[in-house]
DNA sequence: TGATGATAATAAGCATGCTCACGAAAGTTT
DNA sequence: AAACTTTCGTGAGCATGCTTATTATCATCA
């Protein structure tokens, strides 16, 4: 953007293209990348309870609710009430969904391939390090007040 | 998520999170980070055209619309009809939306400082470089149909 | 046991992105 | 000049995120 384009910007539009291509190439799936997600969490996770797989992908309860009323009405996922917790439920795949992860995990690869081309293997995991550095800071900051240090000073 | 985390997923973490943050700080002042994003671009370039904007930004012209509609109606933006083309409007920030600049330059600056924290400047120039490597990529991806290759071998 | 507080899921409503489609105006070709 | 094509802006409708608020149930403590 200014002199120098801005680093927040360019990692907006890069998180925003990857969406839109992997999209491209699975919409004749019926998943998108989102629901995708889901599916992948959930497949090494069986069983568990809406919040927890929440907690895991770092969206808010309600994002996933809404996401899994999709996914259940497409008839990708089941929600089973929990025997315990009469407010809970269980979630687990449907046997449609499991030939999906192969294909989706190839869409993904091949997405990452066009997205990565002229990066080398070692410039890939210094990105992904750095990523999750920048992730662990975001979610401590986001867990704080948004204070305005200069003003408070006491 | 499976044995090390996939980069995709978590690049669209950090943008998201990224975003969560700037808002948490921004929402004082009645400006997104979408829209901010369009405030800076269009300081640069006053009396550009909507599709030119688009352009600049990467989005498309639709979502630049909605976007302009809500600056519109809380008078940060005006939309002056082009004298030479009565299709198009040409875009001018208000009086009002002049000092919002540097209120919203300084909101960014702490953001990226937070989450940047830890990171050398060595390092998050290279990160600046490698995600424009992956934007461009990704741009020019995008714009092609998102064929099986393996498939169509003819 | 009975009130009080925490937790699981969802409802309502907003913002930002997209695709697809359309009307109006401008530009181009015959 | 008339007919075709392109371009500018927008309408409709969907997906995914968020914040804030609500309901039902569970857990705890007096």
């Amino acid at each position: 953007m200014p002199s120098s384009p801005n680093i927040s910007f360019v990692l907006h539009d890069v998180a925003r293209l990857l969406r839109k291509r992997f999209e491209q190439r699975s919409r004749a799936f019926g998943l998108t990348r989102a629901q995708w997600q889901v599916l992948a969490y959930l497949s090494l996770h069986e069983g568990i309870h809406q919040n927890k797989l929440a907690d895991l992908i770092e969206i808010m309860p309600i994002t996933l609710a809404r996401l899994l009323d999709k996914m259940e009405a497409r008839g990708f996922i089941e929600r089973r009430p929990d025997p315990a917790d009469r407010r809970a439920w269980l979630l687990y795949l449907t046997l449609k969904a499991h030939p999906l992860i192969e294909v989706m995990r190839s869409n993904g690869q091949k997405t990452r391939e066009e997205a990565f081309t002229g990066l080398s293997a070692d410039a890939q995991r210094q990105l992904l390090q750095t990523l999750c550095l920048i992730k662990s800071n975001l979610l401590e900051a986001c867990a704080q007040p948004a204070v305005d240090r200069e003003k408070v000073h006491v």
